[in-house]
DNA sequence: TCACCTCACACTTTTGAAAAGC
DNA sequence: AGCTTTTCAAAAGTGTGAGGTG
């Protein structure tokens, strides 16, 4: 196998024409991604998973924990790890679903987590899955610590990026590939809406642990009364302005029957199986989740997060299109691709994702052709509309990496002025179409996701070009 | 008025430095 | 002296619910 430095140096060749063909690291195809957990997701996929986001930043729960299986055990590789809008809707939560409540908001600055073991040898990931616990996420745009920023009252889904890179400096001229799962999608919320949600949450949230009705959560609202009778006081008088007992109200289970109320809930969690997107029933849900594997429901679990993109679409440069994970490709999707698509989910034609400000990219015609009222009360087709956009790894923190920030998660932003600015007029020299596809990549490979970083070699211009192009919508 | 957001709160787990033991 | 284990306080992560905002 040709080894990474070698790739790199083909790749850093500054002439199109210099670029290298597919070399030998698309045998890493063999890459295998399973998500960790996928019950516990599952059992927040079937009720409309929601993840708070605030300005401090919050993190995910379930989080993100991957097992990985394929890789060279003494290569060097990087994990990545960045939000991807589901659509471009707005939803609001109306009595007991999601309903689309408009076109989406522009998309704030997109921002890619690296795992803080990033670079380490292949061994290093596989020998024990890798979990992306500390990756938070926001409602900040002006955020300042690199979190995910996300939009409230919008789905997103995460995508698991793998690079085969000595360092930080190597990600553009290497090989990635994308994995991303379907019951890890999710609604950005301030305040959970969907009341089994919350009730999932401190169920298994350690965290949580004093808000379950095992005793510790009366004793705690016992001493919050003791502690503050002021507050409780009133407290008391605004319930009694509404109406309402205050031992009562306000919690989901009050003090009348909690246990009865909880019962209840649980039957309702577990056995209902709702799905606040219109109904989906567990059934369908496992239907689609396995039936979206190219391998069919019974490699679920020998391929569970390999996916279905096809591999020639995925090699257009600048857009990504194909990708749409709506509807969930498979039980993850992986993507094998040019350097020039990652954030993609696009409608859109490619030159008109490439618009010189973000702020103002229109939402896609698909927003446009279908109504709300027509998808409200269901689980809008995923193709729907998406805002193309790019973006760019702030490479300021990625070179500090290799140097200072040792093993502290780095987060790279794309900012918007930097990505539009680089594709209003750079990219047809700068990212050549990409090379055909492998002609030797097994079919299974096909369908993943692989990235070809192209980019010029000079290091200290790098930081003006993404290491994805992003098209985030 | 309403939908959404922010904040302080009580409670929990995690983290890391200091102390103790070997 | 050096290493490992234990202890404990501080920090960080939770959902709650009142109040604020547009």
């Amino acid at each position: 196998m040709q080894s990474i430095r070698d790739l790199k140096h083909n790749l850093s060749l500054p002439s199109s024409a210099a670029m290298p063909g597919p070399p030998d690291s698309y045998h890493q195809g063999n890459i295998r991604m399973v998500l960790e957990e996928p019950e516990l997701w599952k059992s927040f996929h079937e009720i409309g998973t929601e993840m708070i986001i605030t300005k401090p930043g919050r993190r995910m729960f379930p989080h993100c924990k991957i097992s990985l299986s394929g890789l060279v055990p003494y290569a060097k590789y990087i994990l990545l790890v960045d939000m991807v809008p589901e659509d471009g809707f707005r939803y609001k939560w109306n009595k007991d679903k999601w309903e689309v409540a408009g076109k989406a908001e522009p998309q704030p600055p997109c921002r890619t987590y690296l795992h803080p073991d990033s670079p380490a040898p292949g061994s290093h990931w596989m020998k024990q899955p890798v979990s992306f616990l500390k990756l938070k996420l926001t409602n900040n745009t002006l955020d300042q610590h690199g979190h995910i920023i996300l939009h409230s009252m919008h789905r997103y889904h995460p995508r698991f990026h793998i690079v085969q890179a000595d360092d930080l400096y190597s990600v553009r001229w290497s090989v990635f590939q994308t994995f991303t799962f379907p019951e890890t999608s999710f609604t950005a919320v301030t305040a959970y809406q969907n009341s089994k949600i919350t009730k999932l949450k401190i169920d298994h949230n350690p965290f949580a642990k004093g808000f379950r009705d095992e005793g510790s959560n009366t004793k705690r609202r016992a001493n919050r009364t003791l502690v503050d009778p002021e507050r409780m006081a009133k407290k008391a008088n605004s319930m009694l302005e509404r109406g309402s007992p205050p031992d009562f109200q306000q919690s989901p289970h009050g003090a009348l029957d909690r246990e009865e109320v909880q019962r209840k809930e649980v039957e309702e969690v577990k056995g209902e199986r709702y799905s606040p997107w219109g109904g989906e029933s567990e059934r369908e849900i496992n239907h689609r989740l396995q039936s979206h594997s190219p391998l069919g429901p019974d490699a679920r679990d020998a391929y569970g997060s390999e996916q279905l993109v096809p591999g020639q679409s995925t090699y257009q440069p600048y857009r990504f299109h194909e990708y749409g994970k709506s509807p969930p490709s498979s039980t993850s999707s992986s993507s094998v691709g040019s350097g020039a698509s990652v954030c993609g989910r696009s409608v859109r034609g490619s030159f008109e994702s490439r618009v010189p400000d973000v702020a103002t990219v229109p939402i896609h015609e698909a927003s446009g052709k279908l109504p709300p009222h027509e998808i409200a009360a269901t689980h809008p087709a995923p193709q729907a509309g998406h805002q193309d956009y790019t973006g760019v790894i702030n490479m300021s923190m990625a070179q500090s990496k290799t140097g200072v920030l040792g093993h502290h998660p780095l987060y790279a932003t794309y900012g918007a002025e930097q990505a539009l600015g680089q594709w209003g007029g750079q990219h047809p020299a700068q990212y050549p179409p990409p090379p055909p596809p492998p002609h030797h990549l097994p079919a299974d490979y096909a369908a993943q996701t692989m990235h070809h970083g192209y980019h010029h070699g000079n290091v200290s211009d790098w930081s003006q070009y993404p290491l994805f192009s992003y098209s985030c919508w």
